[in-house]
DNA sequence: CAGTATCCGTAGGGATACTG
DNA sequence: CAGTATCCCTACGGATACTG
């Protein structure tokens, strides 16, 4: 049975809207497309920013604007999850890191994207059945 | 230490984008504004198409809209995580519901959505923390 | 009821240039 | 290096109307 009250849902877009229960902002933090992989990479170890802005975007295509990495850190250092330790020094060195809220939500994050991977397998299966089935039935709708 | 190759990320437009790693497609799809929300309220029960959109809109602001939720619920039956289950009725009866993969999904998700209702009062601390220690920032900075 | 098809606005987010 | 400030565009997502 449910654990208690996740049940109950809330919209309007994310953003800043102040109509909207206020975890539920937290959790799209946390979700949000860069918000996930910021703190997937400080789990492993702290970051200066444009090292993680490296780390993330290693992989295929583009990786993030500085723009979008400074407001996900921003959002994340609000609200509790990283800890942004500039230090005043020439050049500047600002190193980022989880705090101890930050690694409780980076530990389920990495979780589900774990799982994620652990079940590709299962996933792709899944879409070529449905795939072919959609063919299918277009199929016979066009004759 | 890290659980495995997790810490690999990648980029680009998650939409379509055929050039991101396809792990990483399927982690949007679940934890998509939607996603979210229709995961953890199938975890409950199974629904059908208004039924769930009510549901999912109940509290604050305006719920899905229809072209959402079907796009939603599209890419989730995709991806192999919803099962939707059209009976050939007037007026039309379809039910949605969990796959046994995508229950291994929502649960993580809820989970985590759990997490964040558990320590909001730490994000909120955190987050007046935060608002006071910029205000006295900004203050210092224009005196 | 359960969608599909269209039109359309907006803000999410990329690129670039500039500052401390 | 680590950001801020701007410009700008597209695709996310809402509203509406129509179909099976």
């Amino acid at each position: 049975m449910a654990v208690s009250t996740v049940g109950a849902a809330s919209a309007t877009r994310a953003g800043q809207d102040p109509a909207m229960c206020p975890y539920r902002l937290v959790l799209e933090h946390v979700t949000s497309r860069w918000g996930v992989l910021v703190l997937i990479e400080l789990l492993e170890r702290p970051y200066r920013f444009s090292e993680l802005r490296r780390a993330i975007g290693r992989v295929s295509g583009r990786g993030v604007s500085e723009k979008m990495l400074t407001q996900t850190l921003q959002t994340l250092e609000r609200d509790g999850l990283v800890h942004r330790d500039a230090r005043p020094v020439i050049p500047p060195r600002v190193d980022y890191s989880l705090t101890d809220l930050g690694r409780e939500a980076a530990e389920q994050v990495r979780a589900l994207a774990q799982w994620t991977q652990d079940r590709m397998a299962d996933v792709e299966r899944a879409r070529h059945a449905y795939d072919e089935a959609r063919q299918a039935r277009d199929g016979a709708h066009n004759r």
